[in-house]
DNA sequence: CGGGATCCGTTACGATACTG
DNA sequence: CAGTATCGTAACGGATCCCG
């Protein structure tokens, strides 16, 4: 709500775009679903913002009770409330909507993958089984990710993972065919990535999840 | 894209928000899932808006495919394309998170009531057996809706139904607490508005998808 | 050096007035 | 009725500076 610039209708859809509406504030949501970050974290996952307004989404996302700061200073992260999960429901149908439309002519690179992970862990949640236990390392371009799967929940967060039982290792962009349905991913997996079990667990399960997810926000279920 | 401020990102958050991100583009789409709007009906649904903004923002959904322009001068008349349909789920979502949100304290009133129907025809098809079929008139502050069920797809827009079989008749600010679940629908249904069978029709099974789209608005579900 | 705050030129927004 | 034109104001974006 910078300079109270509130469309202040009845309207539950205006509602929320009173809270959730302005520039920025949705991406910056995004990054935080992937988990608790600091403020340069999220200034490499948001290139091109600048830094005051950065600071002043933040006051605005935790004055509205979706945000909370852990520590000051040099330490300081930003973390979701239980309010700001649930903007997750929201960014997955913009993501879903998002694979739709043509990918602009020249993307910048943003400075992490940060932003796969609410995507991809709302997709797969979709999908999961509610008996299917997975716990799984998801390396993407360098970065590691925690994938956990358990009674239907499904959660991604940033951060390498204690002791995983399976590991897909990949390129961020060689997704985007498999997403737009060009490449299947079994053949992703035979050419473009990896994917390893490192203590004999089946890795099929957690193929197929990733598999029907990645159709999820190709829109193709 | 005004001015072409995009945040060219390769994520499809980002890209959707690139064409639906700016203020006022999302209402504005809110409107139009009520079905076919004249210039002036939107700006009486969107209380605030300034004419050339609502004039810039309908040319960016143009251009970016998701509305149509039928006629020209004086019956012109805005609708969605199929993809401009495509965001009936970001909608809802914005809906329900919406919903859990304090309602402004001076609420302007729009004038007029389109901006519900995206919203409970989403809840509603959330709920809908496929072998549901209802056709009903839904009448709001004096605001006609046609609402249809069927093969578990639902809408609802603008303007009377031809003999319609049942007809709700009710006040919008009425069913904020049956939404926020403070009021039964039963009870709403007793005191605060009417349901009528106009051929014998069994209202029942209609009642009932009311009841729990409202629910899923709610959160409930 | 990370985590911001300040400053300033540019762009978008909002209200009103005006035209076909 | 369906917009366009104008203009003051507010927000954005980049850079720089400050503070721990």
């Amino acid at each position: 709500m910078p300079g109270h610039r509130s469309y202040a209708l009845l309207c539950p859809i205006a509602r929320a775009l009173d809270h959730v509406g302005d520039r920025w504030s949705l991406l910056i949501l995004r990054d935080l679903h992937a988990g608790p970050a600091r403020y340069s974290d999220l200034m490499a996952g948001l290139p091109g913002i600048a830094a005051n307004l950065l600071s002043a989404r933040l006051v605005d996302l935790t004055a509205s009770g979706m945000v909370e700061k852990d520590g000051a200073g040099r330490g300081a992260r930003y973390r979701l409330t239980d309010l700001g999960r649930a903007t997750r429901p929201i960014l997955f149908e913009l993501s879903r909507f998002g694979a739709r439309l043509p990918a602009p002519a020249e993307p910048v690179e943003p400075g992490n993958r940060r932003h796969v992970a609410v995507t991809l862990a709302a997709a797969a949640e979709r999908v999961a089984p509610a008996d299917l236990s997975v716990r799984a390392e998801i390396v993407l371009d360098g970065q590691p990710f925690s994938f956990v799967a358990s009674r239907g929940r499904v959660s991604m967060e940033e951060g390498a993972m204690l002791a995983p039982p399976l590991r897909y290792t990949g390129r961020y962009d060689l997704l985007g065919p498999v997403v737009a349905g060009t490449v299947s991913f079994a053949d992703h997996l035979d050419r473009d990535a990896t994917l390893e079990s490192l203590d004999g667990t089946d890795a099929a399960p957690f193929a197929a999840l990733l598999a029907e997810a990645l159709d999820v926000i190709g829109g193709r279920r």
